[in-house]
DNA sequence: CTATAATTGGAATGATGGTTCTAATATTGA
DNA sequence: TCAATATTAGAACCATCATTCCAATTATAG
């Protein structure tokens, strides 16, 4: 019951934030099934029993990996979204801030991918309520400038429901197709770009697309 | 080294399809590694012994359930695009076909997603080959629809591997919302359809979209 | 320096569940 | 009906972890 030492107590938020670390990279090449606390205290450099001592269990570790990192991937997203003033400018930023977090944390992309894209199997209807709830407030988000756009006139009516699992099954498609193909960096802009036409204006070839025809042309002329 | 009765031996091709079935069932609710041998063997109705008998492991029951399920899945979609001659055709025959077995398969589809679309997590790295190569085969059936759509000038100029794995991330996150709203059957149809008109025409409201579209051709004809 | 509290390491525990084995049981051909 | 064979049942075996525990170590305060 005494004090604890400020530089003790900073060294135990390092150690936290190593073992989550660890952890992420383990639980994203094994599942969380095949990971072993063994294997990720190993790789930590840490004793069993210390993990045990910073988080309780192994769901609750694996837990707290998700829920750190779909926050961190939400908050981007939305704040995003919320500085920008248009409807089309939203979504492009939703497109553009989401794929690019998913770039930069392709460790993190399975697990996000397994948990948060395709709930419900395995361990995933356990996953706290939190964690949901934190990545449909950005879907909610998403289906209110959607809905918003059509009420302008910016776009078709149809349900804003469906589109936005549309744009968001997009983009974790793509996404999904980093982990597959071993190339390094070069598909991310020309992915958001490619997404962000084909959201809008389809893949057929139209006269004169009304709002945007900008992008178009970098389309066309790489690659 | 005796002949097996042809009854004996129809009982016997039952008794595997019903395993597959029960099988099926179990893993998507459970998982694969949640689904012990004794539950898939006790609501089958068989001893423990006997689906050893049959599937030489775990693994291997699981394996054939994925394959048989996505054998069938490629072969009706594949077989309905080539039925139809017209590019745009075969693109509204993909979304269909898949949706709807997808549609009519919603056990499958966990499995489905967990294992062909977001591969590589847990088990699936060592999903036989022949499913990736089976599922792929799909994949490059569409991709090459797309390609020559494009040399058509019927679509605008993409890269058609990238619009091939945002078409099939697109009608997997249809799908996939299926599985978390309880709701029946009434989606299917409209999903098609608002799929479709995004994918084909994209979210933005345009003027006349008139039919002449040669003045883009001479961009496809590189790549 | 010493007593007290916190941290750490890793062996010991216990449960779970895949796989194997053997003893029945049923089927076949004669 | 009877031996030979195939099938079935489910108990027993065994390996693999998650988790717990306690002894050893280290830090802190006076």
């Amino acid at each position: 019951m005494i004090k604890p030492t400020p530089r003790r107590e900073r060294e135990r938020q390092q150690h936290i934030r190593h073992i989550l670390d660890v952890a992420e990279s383990i639980f994203a090449k094994e599942g969380f099934f095949r990971a072993t606390m063994r294997q990720i205290a190993q790789k930590a450099e840490f004793a069993l029993g210390t993990i045990y001592s910073y988080f309780g269990s192994k769901r609750q570790l694996y837990e707290k990996v998700i829920e750190t990192k779909v926050n961190k991937l939400v908050d981007s997203v939305t704040k995003e979204m919320a500085e920008t003033p248009s409807v089309q400018g939203k979504l492009e930023k939703f497109i553009h801030t989401k794929m690019t977090f998913l770039h930069k944390n392709l460790f993190f992309l399975r697990l996000y991918l397994a948990e948060v894209d395709v709930p419900r199997l395995d361990i995933s209807h356990s996953l706290p309520k939190k964690v949901h709830e934190k990545y449909d407030s950005m879907l909610c988000v998403l289906t209110d400038v959607i809905w918003r756009g059509i009420q302008k006139g910016v776009f078709k009516p149809m349900d804003a429901r469906v589109v936005t699992k549309a744009l968001d099954g997009l983009t974790n498609a793509l996404a999904l197709s980093w982990l597959n193909s071993a190339e390094a960096h070069p598909s991310l802009e020309t992915d958001i770009n490619t997404i962000t036409e084909l959201f809008l204006n389809g893949a057929l070839v139209h006269q004169e697309p009304t709002q945007n025809s900008n992008d178009r042309k970098e389309i066309c002329n790489e690659s």
